[in-house]
DNA sequence: AGACGTCGGTCGATATCGTCCAGCATGGCG
DNA sequence: CGCCATGCTGGACGATATCGACCGACGTCT
């Protein structure tokens, strides 16, 4: 499906997603009119997403990162899962198996927000929360192999 | 810290990195040297860390996403940490406070990778494993407000 | 085997873009 | 009030993207 220029085409983009054409030509070996058609087709068949930014949450003035496991109480799993999804602060929701119903990553400016984001779920389902202290690895692509 | 302009820079930049200087001047209201300048100053003060793809893990063979709990056995924090960090598969990472001590993020392409991934941690940590079913929020910065 | 279509590539010309520079407007301050 | 610092604009010039024409490898059909 992918080729091996794909893949470093994607290593480097990775790093780099505002590279031009050209730079990324010499990177791969091709010419940019073929780097051009190949990040067509990688877009085209959805394997590119998005091309974004990386942004500092500090730099925003999200001094803390948490992250919480919600339960919904018995029929209250969609409007817990709307809540959440209108609450701009949750910026990661995954629905997964088990007793955790949804796991979400929350950035917040003080513990006082936090608690009042919380707040608003209270009577709607339990909450495990996790602050984060530091972060091992942060978000980096699966391997491209 | 941020003005108006740089956070509506930001917000285009997050929908499209890869969007011209023009464009982008466009977009704001400003001439490209002035986004240029901008830009250059964002990446200066750490505000933008990277320009990055996003790739669909299923372009890339991963149909599993899984999140993990893990609690090192006394003594094995740092052989933990390090086991994860080296391992490709772990893709997001979080050291928290509470009785887990990491929560982190893994892409597999079976069920039989998980376990194998997981095994290697058994012996030096307790896991508890969450298959992600759906994402309601598929990772968004916070507010830039 | 040979003709042919398709796919992915290069090359060169032209249009578009990025960068540099000079000059101007604005706001803070002595 | 005059000065300086900051940040913006517009234009010129070099760099880059895009488009069209062409080429070669490969697979298929006759």
């Amino acid at each position: 499906m992918l080729d091996d220029i794909d893949r470093r085409l994607l290593a480097v983009l990775v790093e780099d997603a505002r590279l031009s054409l050209k730079e990324l030509a010499a990177r791969v070996g091709l010419s940019s009119p073929s780097v051009s058609e190949r990040l067509r087709r990688l877009e085209e068949r959805g394997v590119v997403r998005a091309y974004t930014v990386d942004i500092a949450p500090q730099a925003l003035g999200y001094q803390l990162q948490a992250i919480v496991r919600i339960r919904p109480m018995p029929g209250k799993l969609h409007v817990v899962q709307q809540l959440i999804e209108e609450t701009e602060a949750f910026c990661e929701c995954d629905k997964v198996t088990g007793d955790d119903c949804f796991i979400a990553r929350l950035f917040v400016r003080s513990i006082e927000e936090l608690d009042r984001i919380l707040d608003r779920i209270a009577d709607k389902a339990e909450t495990s929360t996790a602050i984060v202290k530091s972060q091992p690895i942060r978000r980096r692509p699966p391997p491209l192999a």
